[in-house]
DNA sequence: ACTCACCCTG
DNA sequence: CAGGGTGAGT
């Protein structure tokens, strides 16, 4: 039967239809310094394991560097750029022109300096005595760093000998002929433990406090007009042709938790985001900036905050399947401090499609309440409702599909339209929902399938879908079925491990 | 003015 | 899945 008698015009006050109106106004979180270089050259490289500290590394080095040389550059005297925060979008990128055109300039004066061996510093002032002085204690430093970094190399190996006599690929061998590596060793410990949940947390402590140290050092010894232990300095400001802290290349698809838990042969009955949220509580310093695109309106683009993920790689559509909805937005200005969950991640999606088994309509409340690890702002939030927006499309568009295929397949009655977990409809839900499969399909999600597939059946068999809003009265009839949605959701570090098959 | 659902599009 | 437009509710 048709569902008659409706107004045209829907109002769905009273019902879970509309979220309620959003209490965050504010924007907090760090402040995105438009002056910070965020990007970083092409680091693809053939040993995806041990590029991970390398693009690391480099980023750092290459962060450190720029902001060395933005706070000396007084004395550059070159042409004036407007101030640090409160760009406007068309200025941020004239403006990220410039500090690259700088950094390059610097850069390459820095190395031409060396090679003539005349250390032309421009009125710092520094004598030569004092300049040497400091160059041995900097340098003294700087082994310091390379025993640590050594040691930390050898650790490290340790753990991912176990994936590499797997894939048949020396990864302690690929990380130690990193080129310019500091300390590198040919070293490839046998008899690799494998404890990612535990070493690889100490592991990322030490190589941050070690990293942060090193990548320090090797930048005061820039900001002295000294060539770096590592990485000559011309070798990379050349590749960079974009503007340095908006775009994000995709540079770190390792480092997204999920990916690198993947890494690792895990037992069948653990589910990946678990281990994913064990591994971002362990220390995200070099994947905190993987995000997901996070843009929403017009408005949103206004606010600094949003802004900043609005640039995203442009390269989404080419990226592998369980990528494409990664998108790096940059690093915080310092890559070392710890930070709370900022931007929504892969995981946070795929909850969210599970969720949508439950609620096809959930409130803002709701989603708090499940997405507790999130810092909420109106641009996390309204991704969240966009995304649920955009998985009840998918959903409508396949319930008018199949019920418009039963229709012409000669179905006479809506009573005979099923929906088990067999089904074909509930494969595609299944596909698209639960990609991974690893997570049974609730019966009331069947149940509310099947409902809304008749319901489809019956407007469209009774000509109702001449009316153009005919849908609105079966979504008012959808948004009544909502199920509980089980508290394990609610952890905000894992997913109801309900594996399956 | 603001927010959200839906629609269409890429 | 995200952007943008539109209409509607508050």
């Amino acid at each position: 039967m048709c569902v008659t008698g409706l107004p045209t015009t829907m109002s769905f006050s009273g019902t879970n239809l509309k979220l309620e109106r959003l209490e965050e106004q504010q924007l907090e979180g760090p402040t995105y310094q438009l002056s910070q270089p965020r990007g970083c050259g092409d680091m693809a490289g053939p040993y995806p394991d041990s590029d991970l500290i390398s693009q690391w590394l480099r980023r750092s080095v290459k962060a450190k560097l720029a902001e060395a040389c933005d706070s000396g550059e007084s004395s550059q005297g070159d042409r004036e750029v407007p101030a640090k925060r409160g760009l406007d979008p068309e200025g941020a990128k004239d403006f990220a022109w410039a500090k690259r055109a700088r950094v390059e300039n610097i850069v390459c004066s820095i190395s031409s300096s060396y090679r003539d061996g005349s250390l032309e510093e421009g009125g710092t002032g520094y004598s030569r005595s004092r300049r040497a002085q400091e160059r041995s204690q900097l340098k003294q430093q700087l082994e310091k760093m390379r025993e640590q970094v050594f040691q930390l190399q050898e650790k490290l190996c340790q753990i991912y000998s176990g994936v590499a006599r797997e894939e048949g690929s020396n990864v302690g061998a690929a990380w130690s002929q990193e080129p310019g590596r500091v300390g590198a060793s040919t070293r490839r410990p046998g008899g690799g433990s494998r404890h990612p949940g535990t070493l690889a947390e100490a592991l990322k402590e030490e190589l941050g406090a070690a990293m942060t140290q090193v990548v320090d050092t090797v930048v005061q010894v820039f900001s002295r007009q000294q060539p770096p232990p590592e990485e000559p300095p011309c070798s990379y400001p050349s590749d960079q042709t974009e503007a340095l802290p908006l775009v994000v290349r995709k540079s770190l698809p390792h480092a997204c938790p999920e990916l690198v838990a993947g890494t690792f042969p895990q037992p069948m009955a653990v589910s990946p985001y678990l281990s994913a949220f064990k591994d971002r509580a362990a220390g995200e310093a070099y994947w905190e900036g993987v995000s997901l695109r996070t843009k929403l309106s017009s408005r949103h683009l206004l606010q600094p905050h949003c802004a900043l993920f609005q640039l995203a790689g442009p390269t989404d559509h080419q990226l592998p399947k369980r990528q494409a909805t990664e998108t790096h937005h940059g690093l915080e200005p310092t890559l070392y401090k710890p930070s709370s969950q900022e931007g929504l991640t892969p995981v946070h999606l795929k909850k969210a499609k599970l969720m949508f088994f439950y609620t096809r309509y959930p409130s803002s409340g709701t989603l708090k309440t499940y997405f507790s690890d999130v810092k909420f702002n109106r641009c996390i939030t309204s991704q969240l409702i966009k995304w649920f927006s955009n998985f009840r499309e998918f959903f409508y568009i396949q319930m008018e599909k199949f019920s418009r295929q039963a229709l012409s397949d000669g179905v006479l009655s809506a009573e005979t339209l099923t929906v088990t977990r067999d089904s074909e409809l509930a494969r595609v839900l299944n596909q698209h929902y639960n990609k991974a499969n690893d997570y049974e399909i609730p019966s009331k999600f069947l149940e509310v399938s099947q409902i809304t597939l008749r319901e489809f059946f019956n407007a469209i068999s009774q000509g109702c879908d001449a009316d153009p809003s005919w849908k609105k009265s079966i979504y008012k009839v959808i948004c009544k079925l909502e199920c509980d949605i089980p508290d394990a959701f609610k952890s905000p570090h894992g997913l109801p491990d309900t594996v399956h098959e």
